[in-house]
Parts: C-alpha cells; sequence; structure tokens
DNA sequence: GTCTATAAAAAGATAGAC
DNA sequence: GTCTATCTTTTTATAGAC
C-alpha cells in the first residue's frame, strides 16, 4: 500500500468538489489547482493531462464502492434497508465521488460510464441474495438510482421535497417489505 | 400561437441533440450552429447569447411537461402505470428534453434546476390521486426518476441491462401492487 | 435574416527556472 | 516537486456587409 502524495490527494479532492458544485464546466485545471492550493505546473507534475486527472477520479471510484459493498454487507439492519439509506445521504466520500464522476459521464467521458456501470453491477450482486426475485431486484435498485437522481437536483438551486427522517424510513420500509 | 421561426426551432433542437449525446462542453454556440445548418451569426440573431439559448430550451421544456402530464391523466392502463412505462422511453420530445435541461442543470444553471423541480412537482400531483398514500406516492416516483437516471448512463458507453418488453412490464405490475 | 471577419477571454499544455 | 511564463486552440461575442 504505497501512501499517495498529500497535493495529489489535494487534487483529487479539489476536482471532486468542484464537478459536485458547479459542473464540468467549471473543473477547468486551472481552477482546479487553485482550489488545491497549487499551481498549474505543481498540478500538471501529478496529473499530466486533463483525461489522466479524470482517469484518477475513476479508480477512486471503483476503490471506495468496494470497500462500500463490504461494509453494507455487514449492517445490521439488512443489506436491503443499508443499502437504500446509504443511497440517500450526500455526504460520504463514496458518494461525492459518484456524483463527480458521473458529471465526466454525461460529457463524454466513456471510462467514467462505464466505471458507473460496474458500481452498480457491485451493487445488484450483492442485492441479489436478499431480494425475493428478479423483479423485486430491479425495484430496489432503481429506488437506490433515483435517490441519487434527486440528491443530483437538491446540490443545485431548489432542494425538493428531500425524504426526512421519519420519511425515509417509511419508505425503506416499504419497499423491504414488497421485494424481500 | 404565434409559429416560431424553422431556423429558431431547429438550433434547439440541435442544442437538444448535442446536449444528449455529448455533454454540455460539446455543445458550443460553434457547434450548435453547424449541427443546426446556421451560421454562428445567423443563430445569434435568434439567440443573443449563450444563456438566452439556454433559457428557451428550459421554456420549450416546461411546454412539453405540461402536455405530458395531460396525457398520461387519460391512459388505459392507469395514471400510474403509464406514467413509468413513459419514464423508460429515451425517444420523445419530452424525454430527450428533460435530460438535455438536466444537462444544464448539472453545469450550475439555476434555472433549469428549478424547471426539472417543477417538472417533477407536476408528476407528483398528477399521481398523487392514484396512489395509496405519500410513502407509495415517493416510491413510484423515485422509480421512475430511476428509470431516467439510467437512460443516461445507458446513452453514453456501456448498455446496461435495460429491462425489455416483460421484465418492465413485470417491474410496473409489481410497483401498482405495491402503490395502489 | 443570415453571413464573414475579427476581437477578447479562457482553456489545455509546454519549457524551463528554482 | 513546485513555480512562472508563454504558446495554441477554442469559445463567446461584436461589427458590419449582403
Amino acid at each position: 500500500m504505497s501512501r499517495p502524495p498529500l497535493a495529489r490527494e489535494a487534487v483529487l479532492d479539489a476536482f471532486t468538489r468542484i464537478l459536485v458544485d458547479d459542473g464540468e464546466r467549471a473543473a477547468t485545471m486551472d481552477a482546479t489547482a487553485r482550489a488545491a492550493g497549487v499551481s498549474k505546473g505543481g498540478l500538471l507534475y501529478h496529473f499530466g493531462s486533463k483525461s489522466a486527472l479524470e482517469e484518477a477520479l475513476v479508480r477512486r471510484l471503483e476503490e471506495l464502492a468496494r470497500e462500500d459493498v463490504a461494509e453494507i454487507e455487514s449492517a445490521d439492519e439488512g443489506v436491503v434497508a443499508a443499502h437504500l439509506r446509504s443511497s440517500q445521504n450526500t455526504g460520504s466520500p463514496l458518494d461525492v465521488t459518484i456524483l463527480a464522476v458521473s458529471r465526466l459521464a454525461q460529457n463524454g467521458n466513456d471510462a467514467a460510464s462505464s466505471s458507473l456501470r460496474r458500481v452498480r453491477e457491485l451493487w445488484e450482486e450483492s442485492l441479489r441474495p436478499h431480494t425475493r426475485d428478479e423483479t423485486a431486484l430491479q425495484m430496489v435498485l432503481l429506488v437506490s438510482d433515483g435517490l441519487y437522481f434527486n440528491a443530483v437536483l437538491d446540490l443545485n438551486a431548489v432542494p425538493g421535497p428531500s425524504l426526512e427522517g421519519a420519511a425515509l424510513d417509511r419508505l425503506i420500509d416499504a419497499v423491504v417489505t414488497a421485494t424481500t
């Protein structure tokens, strides 16, 4: 396990934050370098090009996703409920990384699209043994996708009727009842 | 009902297509003008700036959304089923416009975010009388959001296990059973 | 209404000093 | 490893001819 240079990680963090907060167009190398507290030249020492920077973020997503699945598998409230609950939170490193990579995917980065698809397949494999049948499995995955999609909108302007505590619990109950 | 100039509509169509196919960054005024078969100067006669072009697309979304709700309200198979089915299709004018506007929303366009939120509220109002309770209503909306979110990924690289005919029917059945 | 030409700013990337 | 300076290309926008 080689420990990556601090500056390198700071650049990836800054790139992620700008992608999520302001979008792909705002996430220039200039803006990323400034937010990370380095110069453009400094950034280009760690990532030789814009696409190298993007590839590094995609690799980070794959690592975080594997860790997340392992955690959910051991959750007390059950895999389905734990998965849905983690889809609502938009603050974790995995959550922001998914949103950042989905910005790249939506701007024509095919590696980013494939990676998101693989993450979804990881979840699918993890959830399958805990759902009634394939239809139920798809329903859980789609509700989870829906929670993410809404998180995307909330980050921008008008916060929608995001599910607070009790309402989220009732939704999770309903999905668990309908699918397990 | 004033009939809008043909060139104007062609520009909006081209802008939409590029946003959906290649992303926000690719949707420059130059590329849009070329795809619409006009010059940059011609485009700028109809839309005085980039943001004017974006605003016009948002306005088009609101019109299409109102028409869509009216159609679904009169569907034979029921409002919930018809809504879910229309969330799967990614070819209709409304569908591509939603995807295009969501690209703008994800690049910091607040008006686009608000508009998407309003469209979702329109659906919510339309579905509420046809669902068992608030939890069921949210479940239908989230599955619908999930279908859209997946359509976004499919448009790029690896087409995921998108629900074909029979599987989609089973999913709709299950959601209808669980929510109405 | 539509075009060409061009200005002004911002983007990615390179070179070389420290 | 990190910086400044500079080059090239792209993007938005303006001016003015037709």
